[in-house]
This record gives structure tokens, C-alpha cells and sequence, in this order.
DNA sequence: TATAGTGTATTAGTAAACTAAAACACTAAT
DNA sequence: ATTAGTGTTTTAGTTTACTAATACACTATA
């Protein structure tokens, strides 16, 4: 996996689940892959991804079961905020960056429009 | 100033810059403070200040007079790209994170619609 | 020429992230 | 009981970012 070296791999990783849990890559209950096959699968080292688990964990979003497995949770409000969170997270995120550089709402809206349409018309795969 | 611990300082340091210079808090030609002020206003250790401009200077933004201080380009096609770069990185990162998540191009426009008008409505100051 | 204000470079120490290797705790299956 | 597969913890060493303090190079000016 290719990570932005401007920031902690860790991080990245738990940014990569959530991912993995909002487009059902991992569903609810579903166990996760062994700390050591993740170490693998992502080319980092062990004691990362376990990091990376430990604030999932403790943030509810992973099921630690000693013995069995890491398990993504089957709590409905815990998935639901975590989607929308993520989401208006980076949302968000954008829209501070523009008003930083003085770009009004009606300027980015017009920005985005013309972006993302322009992103449809070359995805003609 | 409020740093994001996720991301080095020297690079934020640089964000800042490029941002005071799209809204022409630094107008072209004209000197960005010394390293040492800046190192004071920003709360932040000079050799940070000075990294983050050895950057700057390395990519033409700014450019180092010895004894005299730093300055802001003059270069026109600089300036431009500069502006359509710091915007069109971060409307490219939004809609490569909000692909990842599987929400296409129209869900993209209707969730950014709907943010952004109700900043707008917020925004009554 | 001396001084103050610049940018630049160097040396040293600290903290966080990452890697590496090993040990420990628990579970399931043979 | 033993073994393999899990999660968890610890100890150690490296690298990067950051801070701190100092010195050096150049410019303008009193």
C-alpha cells in the first residue's frame, strides 16, 4: 500500500478501515485479518497495524477477542456515525480550506460543479 | 497559531504561506517577514520557519536575498499555477477520498450542495 | 568602521513514529 | 497435552521533526 509520508502510517491504516467497514469490505461481525497477515498485507511492521487496531478498538468501532480475532462492531449507531463522520469530516475539511483562501460558497459551489463534471466525462471506462 | 499534530509544521508553515499569498496578504514582489519574526508571530522554533522557506524558495515562490529578506515572486505563470494548484490539490484529494468510499460523482454534487448552502445559512454575520 | 537586521549553516538534544524481535495470554483443534 | 493461530506487551534501535543555541555571511546605515 502507498502511504503519504506527511502522515503516521497508523493513522492511515485506521483511516483505511474505516473505508474498508463503510463499502462492506468488512461488515458487521465480520472478523478482521490477523494482526501479523495485515503486517504483511500492508508492508508495514506488526507493532503498527497493532496501533493503528488499539485506537479502533478502543474507539468501538473493532471487537477485541483474545484468542479469536479482531471484530468489526455490529453496534448500528456506532457504523452509522462512522460513515457520516468520515464523510463530513473531509468535507468539511475542503470547505474551510477554501474559505481560508477567500473563496465563497457560491464560488465552490460553482468550482466543484464544474470538477466533478469534468471527472464524469473522462470516466468512460 | 493552531497547528495539526497529524502533519509537520514546517509543512503547514508552507500552506500558510501559499494561502497568504492566493489572498494577497503577501502581494507579489513584496518581502515576507523575517525568519525570526516569523519564528515569534508563529510560536514556532526559527529552523522550523527556515525549512519551510528553503522550500519555497527551492520551488520559485519566494525568492532569498541575502541580508535583505525573502520576497514574493514576481513570475506571473508561478503565481497563476500556484493559485490553481493549492485549489485544484485539495478538490482532487476530496473527491479521490469520497471515491474511495464509493459515492459517485451525482451523490458527491447533491452531499456538496446541500453542506455548503447550510453554511451559507449559518453564515449570517 | 561599527552596529543592527537580515538569511544561512552547524551542532546538540528530545520526542514521536516506525521497525524488529521476542515473550506472554488466550482459543480452538488435534 | 500439544500445537497452531490469535491478540497483547515489552525492549531496543533508527529516523524524522522539532527545539535550542550559536556562529557565519551579507546589507544598509549611523
Amino acid at each position: 500500500m502507498k502511504f503519504n509520508d506527511k502522515i503516521p502510517i497508523y493513522y492511515q491504516i485506521k483511516q483505511y478501515i474505516y473505508r474498508e467497514i463503510i463499502i462492506n469490505n468488512l461488515q458487521p461481525g465480520q472478523k478482521v485479518p490477523a494482526v501479523r497477515q495485515l503486517a504483511v498485507t500492508l508492508t508495514v511492521n506488526a507493532n503498527t497495524i497493532q496501533r493503528a487496531l488499539r485506537e479502533l478498538i478502543n474507539e468501538k468501532v473493532l471487537i477485541s477477542r483474545r484468542g479469536k480475532g479482531n471484530f468489526v462492531t455490529t453496534d448500528a449507531e456506532t457504523l452509522t456515525n462512522l460513515k457520516r463522520n468520515v464523510v463530513e469530516d473531509q468535507v468539511s475539511n475542503l470547505y474551510d480550506q477554501l474559505a481560508a483562501l477567500k473563496i465563497t460558497p457560491d464560488e465552490m459551489l460553482k468550482y466543484l460543479n464544474n470538477y466533478i463534471n469534468s471527472r464524469k466525462e473522462v470516466h468512460h471506462d
